[in-house]
DNA sequence: TCTAAAAGTCAAGTATATATTACTTAAAAT
DNA sequence: ATTTTAAGTAATATATACTTGACTTTTAGA
């Protein structure tokens, strides 16, 4: 899994904290914070929370890993 | 967890069996099986590679449940 | 500086995605 | 009718997403 920059910018630019953010969706913060470092693997319904809170598609936040690995 | 009659979709229209697809994502028939019937919530992980075999994107094959609910 | 909030990290636990094996049912051939 | 393939389903097992609690480090203000 790699670092997920565009989830980090999308909750920043909505003024959050991972703790808010945390809250928000239902999940612990330590939970934000792995997604965001690429420690793990949300399931979809995660994804799909997180971006109907941060208004950005699937494809946006979660999209082809940037870069090239992916399993 | 909503059916999801997009994924039976894209994968017909490939012409491809649950066994099929399950051999090439590299996971077992009934996960695919599952996941269809809306029986499970799979990674985001699984969800890219199911959409880069079927040539979609997330947002077609896993965004929005067509209908209502989601938690 | 000092302090406090935010982010990062770790260990131990719980919930659930996924595997495996195996059986049943449906559909489509002959 | 019978066979074969696809799909559905269930039980038990394993890997891992996610929690909780506690601690450390970084960042930003006062």
């Amino acid at each position: 899994m790699a670092k997920n920059l565009a989830l980090k910018l999308a909750r920043v630019q909505k003024d959050l904290t991972q703790k808010d953010l945390a809250e928000i969706v239902g999940v612990s913060r330590q939970t934000i914070n792995a997604i965001e470092k690429g420690e793990y693997n949300p399931t979809i319904k995660l994804c799909r929370k997180l971006c109907r809170v941060l208004g950005k598609s699937l494809d946006e936040l979660f999209g082809e890993d940037d870069e090239n690995e992916e399993d």
